[in-house]
DNA sequence: CCCGGACCTCAAAGCGCTTTGAATACAGCG
DNA sequence: CGCTGTATTCAAAGCGCTTTGAGGTCCGGG
């Protein structure tokens, strides 16, 4: 059942069946009844790709998912479209996900614009110096940033969490705690966001006179066993930090796994602070939470961004937005002061 | 630049263009160079939105994501279409992702249809009775199962794990030990898979003429605190189970935080099996597994899935394909004789 | 009784591409 | 030299929708 079809049937144009199924004002109450009725009777539906065409816009925005070098896919990419999903089917959009090796991320967007298969994109986990911001200007497509790139203020549209702060303030949580060999176990320092972090961490120990240790400081993909791995091994080593600092839930509790087996207790032999991206599927749970965390919502995060940028399609003149969020602080049991600071106390 | 403008500039008809570009044989070599090198030269890209009209072909395959009652999306899907995207990739294929509340899944199924926005879908998640497999037989949209209902044998394609097989086997596992009490932690028992697990389960126990122990068996989504909280309950509850089996490695990490927080050694103490759905971000890892695991990858189901439904959308006529895969089980360092056998034995 | 305006409805053009059916040019053959 | 066949190109129709600009009807006011 097509347009011409349904208007046979009615013997109506198809202007008009068209106006009254988009709500146009110039169509009679009782025709509108009529066409709407008959519609839905035949299990008449536009054809998009028509409709598309037509009006010029996809109403559809692309996100370019890449595969990193392990061929690991981001696990907070599913939480950052379920909030994106839920704007973009009250604004009526759809999704459009590529999946790509990440040396054709770039490659990816223009593909999208370029056919224009979409009216707008996503950019996530930009790099220091992220290349796609420039090719997307370039090309014109309507875009956001979740996070931005190391730049003076540019012209773009961006959400980010204020990482540098977050970390900031969990090391000096960690720090009024008396702890002194503070471990960092970041993200990949290519991201802007591990290396924002990563000044969050030093300017906090720089502020207390301490050099920062290169043997307590890594960054890899936030994985368990990265967690894990890397926390056993600066245990067992020289003059052992008594506290960690972790860039995600999951090197938390590959961290605490280390622990555990070294059958320490946390939150009284060794203390973890971590960032809580607030994954539905592995929380920081319990009436007190496991963890002492700085939290901020990936998915709320999401949904914003995608609030942004539909607005930002639709109104093309207005100036891009920005919005930089704060992540808050909860207290868990997994830190407390310093097992040499307490015996001699 | 469209395809007129191109044309107009190569004194051709967009006739001829349009064959140069998309390799048919009767447009002369020299003709068709000429106009692949002002393609490039100009960045000239045919419209998607266009073609499709044109063609009729969405070139594009649909994915649902239900999210479920406690608003959690599924951390397998992103692993899924992980693999389903390179096939996509491979096959010149979109894919188009649609999140929706639970309820309004099979609608999301239908409008994708209705709109002839896809040229198939993948089904994830069948329920016991899963409407949604009528429901597409009906809309005539091509479709692939991630796993397949329970009715006998139906015409449609899918692929899937054989759970059942996999959870006698790794229940068999645990007997053979001489483990007796064996906790369940299973997914939820509305979906199939989880059903035919705990089948598995049960068959298994039934073999050596054992009862299930209904407090020792749970079923729920798939979380790291679900468990813990499960394992940590029954532990101390009356007459613990000395080894569980979980359905994923997020439930099996939750387990293994409440075994240690009880000071046991896993593997001595208390034994854990797991499925491990091979998730990227997740992995069963060492030299030896962390876990004895029942193995089977989400991911290269997705990139199998995604070829079947292809292969299926172009050749429309054949006969829907099948696939069972067995999933191999890995010894790990989470399992041993339980300690009063090793007591007494 | 005529006219302007309000209200509805319509035919046709256009979105950018593919594809059909026809036209043109030229070579080879008898 | 006329005819057939092959190689190349083209104009036009069509995919299913929206939107423009115009037409038709009906009412009340002058």
């Amino acid at each position: 059942m097509n347009l011409k079809e349904l208007s046979k049937l009615l013997n109506l144009s198809a202007t008009t069946v068209s106006r009254a199924l988009n709500g146009y004002p110039e169509v009679n109450a009782a025709t509108r009844a009529r066409v709407v009725e008959a519609a839905r009777r035949y299990g008449y539906a536009p054809n998009q790709v028509a409709k598309r065409l037509a009006t010029g816009r996809a109403l559809t925005i692309g996100h370019v998912v890449p595969l990193s070098g392990h061929q690991m896919i981001n696990p907070f990419f599913s939480e950052f479209i379920a909030g994106a999903g839920e704007a973009y089917s009250a604004g009526g959009y759809d999704m459009l996900v590529s999946i790509v090796p990440e040396a054709e991320e770039a490659e990816a967007y223009g593909a999208m614009a370029r056919h224009q298969k979409v009216d707008g994109v996503i950019v996530h986990g930009p790099k220091l110096l992220d290349p796609r911001i420039d090719l997307l200007h370039e090309l014109g497509v309507p875009f956001i940033v979740h996070g931005r790139d190391s730049r003076p203020e540019r012209d773009y549209c961006w959400i980010d969490m204020n990482n540098r702060r977050a970390f900031l303030r969990a090391t000096e949580f960690l720090l009024d705690l008396g702890h002194r060999r503070i471990a960092l176990l970041n993200g990949p320092e290519t991201m802007q966001f591990a290396h924002r972090r990563r000044r969050g961490y030093e300017d906090a120990l720089a502020a207390r006179g301490l050099a920062p240790d290169p043997a307590l400081m890594r960054g890899a993909d936030m994985t368990e066993s990265y967690g894990h791995g890397e926390a056993l091994r600066m245990m067992e080593g020289h003059d052992p930090p008594t506290a960690f600092l972790t860039a995600s839930i999951l090197v938390a509790f590959g961290a605490l796994r280390a622990v555990r087996e070294l059958a320490l207790e946390p939150g009284r032999d060794v203390s973890i602070v971590t960032h809580d991206d607030d994954l539905s599927f592995l929380k920081n749970s319990g009436a007190v939470p496991l963890f002492t965390a700085t939290r901020s919502s990936i998915r709320a995060a999401g949904r914003r961004a995608a609030e942004m940028l539909i607005d930002h399609i639709e109104n093309p003149r207005a100036e891009p937005s920005r919005e930089l969020w704060e992540a808050d602080l909860t207290l868990g049991r997994s830190t407390g002061p310093p097992q040499h600071e307490a015996r001699h106390g």
